[in-house]
DNA sequence: AAAACGGGGCA
DNA sequence: TGCCCAGTTTT
């Protein structure tokens, strides 16, 4: 999908009102910025099934799967995996290896096991009910800060400020445009000023899918923020392997290292590495000789 | 502050 | 091929 629309002649008249911005902005130019970012919502909204709930353990199994992984790719595992695992009980009481096998394909492997023990735990401190407040979030595994903002957001419509990847393409292309190294701090006082204190749950949506247009569309704004960096190689890497090794355990469990090291065409005495470590971290578990789930 | 962590889609 | 993704955890 294109978007040769005239959002980018609205954002070049904002980049000019605001070419002298030095710190703090006018009530007008808050106006025109939010028009366009609305007017951008409302003829763009994107759909996904995570907007057609208010389940906040829906809400919150899809924030921890958009973590570093693009919003359409999510869409059919969240489903998939909402169906397995309706809710929060479901998935404690739930076996690591069902989690890590309907996890398969979004990648972060322990995301998922986090995910699980954050299951586990909610049950166990909170009866089972997401708690609504970033300190309580921000305690869960796999849960930082951005997360926990995300679902008081997304599950709970509290305005709360925070950043991410597509909220830094937006203030860095409207704001920043001729800057590079921009860092958070610069961003953070603009998303406090333009946030919406009734809607915040629409705001933020919004914002999300004039970043997620703005990174298709044009060189992704978010490479001049200070936080910004590039992902090192997949193809040979360390995560690579890991990734095969869980695939293939989950496939065929109780495996020893070198039945995997053959099955996977990996040196032995490396596969083997990988798989203490991995058992190490608990995504996987060690048994004499043999590997599994 | 920097490294490690998956995997797929698309130019 | 190379790029990059609604970040978190560990070192």
């Amino acid at each position: 999908m294109a978007y040769p629309d005239e959002s980018a002649i609205d954002s070049f008249r904002l980049r000019e009102d605001v070419a002298s911005y030095s710190g703090s902005l006018s009530g007008t130019t808050i106006e025109h910025f939010r028009t366009i970012i609305l007017d951008h919502y409302r003829s763009h909204r994107r759909d996904f099934p995570w907007r057609r709930t208010a389940d906040p353990y829906h809400i919150l199994v899809s924030e921890v799967m958009l973590q570093q992984t693009q919003a359409d790719r999510v869409a059919d595992k969240f489903e998939a995996f909402i169906l397995r695992f309706p809710t929060m009980e479901s998935l404690a009481a739930a076996e690591l290896s069902d989690v890590l096998s309907a996890w398969q394909g979004l990648g972060y492997n322990r995301r998922g096991m986090m995910l699980h023990r954050l299951a586990r735990m909610v049950m166990d401190e909170y009866g089972g009910s997401v708690p609504d407040t970033e300190d309580d979030l921000v305690r869960l595994p796999g849960i930082g800060r951005a997360t926990a903002a995300a679902i008081c957001v997304y599950a709970f419509n509290r305005p709360l400020v925070y950043i991410e990847t597509n909220i830094r393409a937006v203030f860095i292309h409207f704001f920043f445009h001729d800057q590079s190294d921009v860092p958070d701090g610069l961003i953070r006082p603009l998303v406090e000023a333009t946030l919406d204190p009734v809607s915040p749950y629409h705001w933020y949506s919004a914002l999300m899918d004039y970043g997620a247009m703005l990174k298709k569309s044009r060189a992704n704004p978010g490479r001049k923020s200070a936080h910004y960096q590039k992902q090192s190689r997949f193809e040979g890497s360390r995560r690579q392997a890991r990734g095969m090794a869980l695939k293939l355990l989950l496939e065929k469990p109780g495996l020893t290292a070198d039945q995997i090291a053959l099955a996977l065409e990996i040196d032995p005495g490396y596969i083997e590495v990988i798989l203490d470590d991995m058992a190490a971290e608990g995504i996987i578990r060690k048994e004499g000789e043999v590997y599994r789930i």
